[in-house]
DNA sequence: TCTGGCCCCGTTAGCGTTAACATAGCCGGC
DNA sequence: GCCGGCTATGTTAACGCTAACGGGGCCAGA
């Protein structure tokens, strides 16, 4: 009884051990592989075999250098720990699934340097597209993405000049819907808390919207309190607390974001404070937590299920039709009154 | 005046681009982008204006099919979306960052055959190590780990045999420990609220050894409900409404995870029942959302950033010293009681 | 002046795969 | 029986870069 021989020194298996193994050319195995071109069955059969038993794992650098095909899509993104970004994600998955694409994510941590290193590493890899977040780059970035050649994404947000084509909503009118409904439901002392994070152009935009919303109303912020870092959901309490001490006579928190409205929200049941009688509350993303909480906090989906799925599609069509064109795609978000927003004005 | 030629038809740049413009060979090139051998400050600095006035960007395809070397780390998890894993991650980053390695995402779903499939994906890039969350994986993963001749690191879990290295905890000793420290308060009828994933092994685990301990006591499970899918805060209170339902007489609640022990703790709270009196509540993974409750949950902490931490470590370390051996490394969460289990038998 | 060594840079030969073309064999129709 | 046209396979030449080596200039010491 012979021994399958057992090979000393491992190196890694090539298109040639399989060829050998299976008495046809590379070509042949490569083809097979791929299922590209004719091959017989029995030859198919018998490559397949080969390749199987010796566990051969192909190389798709050597391969994505012959063909200058690479099956790749980046997508760059602020953060994973927020929830919003996650599904956004899973919206581009779903999508690149059912095509030969796949995603590799890279994280900027809000860092306008650090998005525009990690872009320079994705191109080196000379990717099929690239999906980014954000309209906001540095101009290093911006020529980087203007050269490469390949269709570009940018996710999220719609206020601002597009580099080729884009997914999102506009923040600006977000923020300034919530204000006015706001404002319609009869709240008069409206204080602001958000992020510190300079480089979160979203939420600032939103800010923008809901002041300049304000002031046609002829009012303004009440107060605003900014954090930075930490649990949100702390972070939220800790912050409604102080703006409630500080401004005691205010009758709105708008968050900038639904974690630290959570946490506010959590804060005010816990001290009895009447919602939204006493003080409304909203905040911003729709996310999925909201739904266990005791009352469904007031807030805005930003559709990024749906904004993964688009972008993905714009990237698998031009992919396979080179002719189509940049397109830009503006989501509307819908307003998710919850119970934390008087319904009417009193 | 003479304008710059604007090249027509954009092919991409290559090093003979560069080499061309700045006047030296390719490899002299080559040599300055990589910071490797000599090269004269002059050329040196002559070749990167040239690189940067063209918007060079380096084929890392071609360099890494040249030099053998992929600085990319594969990791493997099966879940973006429940505020573990991202944390693991950012522990990974943080060491990776002073490496010159990458990481590269790959999600499973907790599906095995789409690990399979996510790491015969990642392989076929070469990359210079793996990170892959557990200890089960399909044959044909764990062929292919084997054959890969790369560091692997298993991590989160330690109860089973290991590939090559692993970083991780037993899930089944801290099930072990938590049941030990809700009979020493005095719980009787103890319930358990889980997953539904069959895939989900170290949950199963953690059961396990929670269980074991019950009947090391004397004891068995009182009541058990299973969830799948939807809003872990919001099944986390119907869960726990349909079991004190069901079982009124269940004074102890032990989830799965601790999203959906925050959901539980809410109800809890809602309906004004006593606790950690009437029934404790503990969870498992420690995330930093419940720093923001109005309580406390008991939780241990699953050391995800250590975690994260010592596997890129790992694989750095064999990276730049490829005798180095495998290693299993364990870790030791701590228990946290927090407010929601009795401080003394009653 | 010669020699050895160092610095700087160029030349050559792949890395493992695929595109493009070449070719051998076979079938059917006239 | 020859030829066109198919099918199944092989051959050749990149793809863009880097490892490995080679070698010309220059300087110091003999």
């Amino acid at each position: 009884m012979t021994k399958a021989p057992t090979i000393e020194v491992r190196r890694t298996l090539t298109l040639r051990d399989v060829s050998e193994a299976s008495g046809v050319s590379e070509m042949t195995v490569s083809r097979v592989l791929r299922s590209r071109g004719d091959v017989s069955p029995a030859t198919r059969e018998r490559v397949l075999q080969a390749a199987r038993t010796l566990g051969y794992v192909p190389n798709k650098i050597a391969g994505a250098l012959a063909s200058q095909r690479v099956n790749l899509v980046g997508v760059i993104i602020p953060s994973l720990s927020n929830m919003v970004f996650p599904e956004v994600m899973t919206g581009i998955s779903t999508i690149l699934d059912n095509t030969g694409l796949q995603p590799v994510v890279g994280v900027t941590n809000y860092l306008p340097a650090r998005e525009e290193t990690v872009l320079y590493e994705m191109l080196s890899w000379r990717p099929s597209g690239v999906i980014l977040a954000g309209l906001e780059h540095t101009t290093a970035a911006r020529a980087m993405l203007g050269q490469a050649g390949i269709p570009i994404v940018e996710i999220m947000d719609i206020d601002g000049p597009v580099v080729d084509s884009a997914v999102g909503i506009s923040h600006r009118r977000a923020g300034r819907q919530m204000a006015e409904a706001i404002i319609a439901s009869g709240y008069k002392r409206i204080a602001f808390l958000g992020t510190q994070m300079p480089n979160d152009f979203r939420a600032k935009k939103r800010l923008e919207g809901f002041e300049e919303a304000l002031k046609r109303a002829g009012m303004a912020l009440a107060d605003r309190e900014y954090y930075d870092g930490g649990s949100a959901l702390l972070k939220g309490r800790e912050m409604t607390a102080a703006v409630l001490r500080r401004s005691p006579d205010v009758d709105f928190l708008y968050y900038s974001n639904d974690m630290i409205g959570a946490g506010g929200l959590l804060y005010c049941l816990d001290q009895g404070i009447d919602v939204p009688g006493r003080v409304g509350l909203a905040g911003f993303n729709g996310v999925e937590l909201l739904d266990g909480l005791p009352r469904r906090l007031a807030t805005m989906d930003a559709c990024r299920l749906e904004i993964g799925r688009r972008a993905a599609q714009i990237i698998a069509g031009r992919n396979e039709h080179p002719e189509l064109e940049p397109e830009v795609v503006e989501l509307f978000p819908t307003l998710q009154p919850g119970d934390t927003i008087r319904q009417f004005a009193s």
